[in-house]
DNA sequence: CATGAATGAGAATTCATTCAT
DNA sequence: TATGAATGAATTCTCATTCAT
């Protein structure tokens, strides 16, 4: 469990190791997307053509990998969210970001490992899910203010319940599609205030 | 691939038998409590106090052992499935039997593992777990039939909801008891009929 | 039964590389030579003065090394093969075959199993056990065309023959080479058309 | 490696104790037949569906229930030396007695084993391998004394030959009988004087 | 910087033998 | 005396990580 060095973030990297990091991250989201995350650096080298010691170059750790790869899909939510934000319904930009949500973590099966860690390797994750956090909590809070969605969850609970139902989509058959939005709207449902 | 033979089950265990199996099944459980789901041989021998060979004898496969664990709670389940069945208000005992679900899930890391597995070691299990989805199924159809529930949901729905909602519920901090309660509470009420 | 990749053949290997492969060769060989057969990895490792995973990237089985191990002396028996093909005494240059055959054989431990396994895990050992098999089949052939041996045997049967004889050396004590020797006489003799 | 007591040979075995000896040693036989002749004891108890102690009672060590089981082909064996002793033709009474050790030889896998293990787990074990070693040698002196085989040979020598003779019928195919019988001819072919 | 061979701890599994019942 | 559960050393094999080239 010896502490490496951190991989050097400074100047432009040279044509070549952008080559190499570039064919890490191909592959490692290629075995994402073949549902395999256990991202174990040797088969990546060996998927990518490159040594072994140039994916820990470049990735000292599989949080580094897994956090390159997911930070793009967490900026990709994160334009969802202010989206939403931009919009004027609070109900139905919730509904939108939450779908969009969904959508992407079940497109990224490390997303919600990343959001669900402690910690995080890079200043840039841990920024990128604050903010993140904080935009959904303030789409939350509308939609709570409007009345549309009970009073007592919070923004930690949206984000719990959609790895939730993530996980639920994941676990069984059927068609992707038609299940994780059959499973949405339950939640959706389940968060409206108790009508009486 | 080899076929191992069944683990003895016959007649009643020797004494000391018995007390090893017991062990290594404390043990486990313990394990499973600590969140710690691999159930090594080599790990539960060493606390257990026992040889590897005993806990093999015992259950050739970490599955046997783990079918070991959970069948005990799979037929608790099951009793509070035909409890609620009993039961005349449709609404009000399916909601305490996914209560008493959870609850359970929520203790044994593995009932979850088994109830989603493709196939079983053991037919004792097998015929658990057919018995228990055709119970919560009926628990399921009796409440559509009364209308308190939505009538596209089947009961393998409400069981991969439920390993969501346990999914929920671990990856977070907070009062177990409480957090719990509160999510089961959304999901129930996402499964009510859609009002209008 | 799980599929390994072969190991790269393919260009030269790096210094330190050849020097751990050549450690663990010149181990097994010696083990060989001690008439323990079984090959054990870990034992090999540990005698070679390399790590396990070592002799396991050189070699992925045993049949591998045993292979590796054996295939020069495989080439070597052919070669004798052929020099004998080239001689123009038919029952002299078989003779002199078998009697290099024999001295490979009891040289090394491993050459009758590879001669005898029914299926090879490189393609150069089912090769060479072909080019052997087909021309001591035509050194035999020629023996017979001239009335030196006897008609009915087939290449086959002096292989096996052979490693019975190989195997009657091995089980006793006296002077490998003279008692070797002696046996071989018998069986040459053996071999000769009866007279009359 | 620890020594064991030897077994109780004294008195005559309790009735239920005679049974289960029986039973082991049928078990053992059967497994040697089948051409496992690895003899495991937990195997052996299994199958003969007694305790491993008891197979440990009976026989403390592998080559106690080796030699139980082969001393009756031993006898059988050493009758077949003293009829072809009684016999008055020296070539056809040692080539009737060669043919009988090599079919006992092939239809009992341990026969080579023992009488080539260089020490023995009872005394009547090595003394029924001295007398047969002994009339062997007399059977194959007489044949010599009539100059139908080569004087260099020795009974040993017959003996390894015999076994090289039976490994080279083993490792192949065919039928078992037909080339059994082609290969002993050829090494009685081979033991002849050089005419000449 | 890149490479990939080497490392070695650790997990799974087997089996001969012992010993409590 | 019989039983068979228990033992644990031995073996095979994997993989994350290091480091010589």
């Amino acid at each position: 469990m010896k502490k490496r060095e951190a991989p050097p973030e400074d100047g432009p990297l040279r044509a070549d190791a952008a080559r190499n990091r570039e064919r890490v991250l191909a592959v490692a989201r290629e075995l994402l997307a073949r549902g395999d995350s256990s991202l174990q650096m040797n088969q990546i080298a060996r998927e990518a053509g490159v040594g072994v010691g140039t994916v820990y170059r470049h990735f000292p750790a599989r949080q580094d990998l897994l956090e390159a790869l997911v930070n793009e899909h967490l900026e990709a939510l994160l334009d969802k969210a202010h989206a939403a934000e931009a919009s004027e319904e609070p109900w139905s930009s919730l509904r939108r970001f939450l779908r969009a949500a969904l959508d992407l973590q079940l497109a990224d099966i490390g997303l919600a490992e990343i959001l669900n860690a402690p910690r995080d390797a890079h200043a840039r994750t841990s920024q990128l899910k604050a903010e993140l956090f904080a935009t959904s909590g303030r789409l939350l809070e509308r939609a709570q203010r409007a009345g549309v969605v009970r009073p007592e969850v919070g923004a930690e609970d949206i984000q719990r319940l959609m790895c939730g139902i993530e996980h639920a989509v994941r676990i069984g058959g059927g068609e992707r599609r038609v299940v994780s939005e059959r499973y949405l709207i339950i939640l959706l449902d389940g968060l409206r205030p108790t009508s009486g």
